[in-house]
RNA sequence: UGGGGAUUGGUGUAACGGUAGCACGACUGACUCUGGAUCAGUUAGUGAAAGUUCGAAUCUUUCAUCCCCAGCCA
């Protein structure tokens, strides 16, 4: 079968860059984040991008592709070692691998600064003594030019003095700063002699108390990427408007041109994707943590029990382009399915138990009925369940009035209990409120493992069950979108985007029962509970009495669909 | 408003002057010991208007709409 997918525009730029031998055979990207928060579902795009760009070209890139991990970490007020270790275990938890090439930003900073003074010395960068207002007020605005600062023109002297006494600590925070000398009057806010180094006394993750300017990422990253001789530096589009300035940089230092090329970002439906808005959930508590299940971080997605091949084909399946991306969360669901419906072992658990009695079943017995693993893998073998006479079913399971399409248990209705036996419902027990407490059925002993009995009769439906005196207990929690909006942001004025938090979006259910075969799964551990959805053992499991389980997505389910139909 | 980008079914993404295709979704049906999976099918689109051309999603012009930029964040 061959492939004729055409190639995204970034793609097709590494290609003919490659077959013009531009860089001499060598292919360069770099995976670029700012230890300050954790990786999310929109770097994932952006990580399978560059470490998956020099895997597919490898063979056409003779002089070598690779992918450098560089953490951008020029801003120690808001960077931490934490984070720092969280992104290098995402990444490879996603299945990326940077060998020896990680790299930092603060590596380079005596380069910076030494690159720094060349442009000084060549009258391209000056102190400027204007405080943050006052550099704000003189920028202008979209419309306005803004006006030069009074420090524009010092000596190429008095700048040298001042910016080594800046390093040298002897001013305070705020109170100086270097710019680029390019031009107040340019219609691109970036050009108008944007800061390169401010004044920060605060200790670095990495420096320690080593510095106390550091670089602003438009003075670091570019430069980075030309030290690193990164020969493609893809970006999100919102940095279009700084390119004019990481070209200007490079070309006025004179070293290697890296090229930053801009994608679309990615944005999914019911959820937010920036470090500031996931910040704001996990310190404002309206979720557990960075790795809440319900946040779309690569922690969470993880511990929601997302295999990462899913992950990585649902970023490979969105595309690349520039147009802003807005990708439905079915989209994701449909990756995670398709992966765990290949993967995960079937088993049997009731998230709300109904009791049910065979009454013409003998009292003592207990059967070891035999139970496929995986239908679509024959290779993840069998196991056994037991049944007896008190059961489990699903309480949605048995209707007494049931609709024309509900095919399953209702008073007088035969159906197959999976891998069991026939059963027929012949009585309904209530309590004194009316509320159904326990259902009596006969079995056919003709049908033992769910067989077809020998008279040719059929049964429309087949439910799952537990039995009763084997299930253990298990706490399973659902969840639900993070956001009752698609768009979390649309909001109306005065509006807050928190507002569209879904209150609904975690159900915690105590008191499901599963089979005896789960007894000591392990965090981590990924199962499909057959009709009801694909489940994740979770951590908390350590420290609780009971199995906790988290449902990572759950079935198609198209008769609870039409059911929702009006 | 100045600048930078972008407009193709509900959502994404192809087609690079020559039959608007693919995926997800939705809807049918077949099959089924999961109302899952699988299989088959249906649905639905070039923002608008002019122009160039035998022929326009594609080229030109005008208009409209959306996104980004006024951090000593990245």
């Amino acid at each position: 079968m061959e492939s004729t997918r055409t190639l995204d525009f970034i793609r097709a730029m590494v290609l003919e860059d490659l077959q013009s031998n531009r860089h001499s055979g060598r292919l360069t990207t770099r995976f670029p984040p700012e230890p300050n928060g954790y990786l999310h579902i929109g770097h994932a795009k952006s990580i399978c991008l560059n470490f998956g760009i020099p895997q597919e070209f490898k063979d056409q890139a003779p002089a070598g592709a690779r992918c450098n991990l560089r953490f951008d970490d020029t801003n120690p007020t808001k960077e931490e070692q934490e984070y720092i270790d969280a992104i290098k275990r995402d990444i490879r938890w996603l299945g990326f691998d940077w060998g020896k090439d990680e790299y930092y930003a603060s590596d380079y900073f005596e380069q910076l600064y030494e690159w720094a003074i060349k442009l000084i010395k060549e009258g391209k960068a000056y102190v400027c003594d204007l405080n943050a207002e006052q550099i704000r007020q003189t920028r202008g605005n979209l419309t306005q030019p803004g006006t030069p600062s009074p420090y524009r023109d010092r000596s190429v002297e008095e700048n040298l003095d001042l910016f080594a006494r800046m390093r040298k600590g002897e001013f305070p925070d705020g109170s100086r700063v270097l710019r680029a000398k390019i031009d107040m009057a340019s219609p691109n806010l970036n050009m108008r002699d944007p800061v390169m180094y401010r004044i920060l006394h605060a200790k670095h993750p990495r420096t320690g108390g080593a510095w106390c300017i550091y670089p602003m990422y438009d003075y670091a990253h570019g430069q980075s990427d030309s030290i690193e001789r990164i020969t493609h530096s893809l970006c999100t589009l919102e940095f279009e408007d700084h390119r004019p300035l990481y070209d200007w940089f490079i070309e006025q230092l004179g070293i290697f041109p890296s090229r930053q090329t801009e994608f679309n970002r990615l944005n999914l439906t019911h959820t937010v994707v920036t470090k500031r808005k996931l910040r704001t959930l996990v310190e404002d508590k309206h979720v557990a943590g960075w790795d809440d299940p319900r946040m779309p971080t690569l922690s969470a997605l993880r511990r929601r029990g997302y295999p990462p091949a899913a992950i990585r084909g649902f970023c490979d399946a969105v595309g690349l382009s520039k147009r802003e991306q807005l990708i439905d969360l079915s989209r994701l669901e449909y990756h995670v399915r398709e992966e765990l419906n290949r993967t995960a072992n079937r088993v049997m658990a009731v998230l709300d138990p109904l009791r049910v009695v065979i009454t013409n079943y003998p009292a003592e017995q207990v059967e070891e009925m035999e139970a496929v693993n995986n239908p679509e893998d024959p290779e993840a073998g069998k196991r056994t369940v037991p049944f007896s006479q008190v059961l489990y079913i699903e309480r949605e399971d048995f209707m007494e009035n049931p609709p024309g399409k509900f095919f399953r248990l209702a008073p007088g209705r035969e159906v197959r209990l999976r891998y069991g036996y026939w059963v027929t419902c012949t009585n309904v027990i209530k309590d004194d409120d009316g509320n159904i407490v326990e259902l009596h059925c006969t079995y056919d002993p003709q049908t033992r493992g769910g067989d077809s009995p020998p008279d040719g009769r059929k049964v429309k439906g087949t439910i799952h069950w537990v039995s009763a005196a084997h299930a253990i207990d298990a706490e399973v929690r659902l969840y639900d979108t993070l956001f009752a909006k698609e768009d979390p942001n649309d909001v109306p004025e005065g509006g807050d985007w928190l507002d569209n938090l879904n209150p609904e979006s975690l159900k915690v259910v105590h008191g499901a029962k599963v089979e005896p075969s789960l007894k000591n799964v392990e965090a981590g551990g990924t199962f499909q509970f057959e009709r009801l959805g694909y489940f994740c053992v979770d951590v908390d499991t350590e420290k609780s009495t009971a199995l906790v389980f988290n449902r990572t997505v759950t079935l198609k389910d198209s008769w609870g669909k039409s059911q929702k139909q009006p």
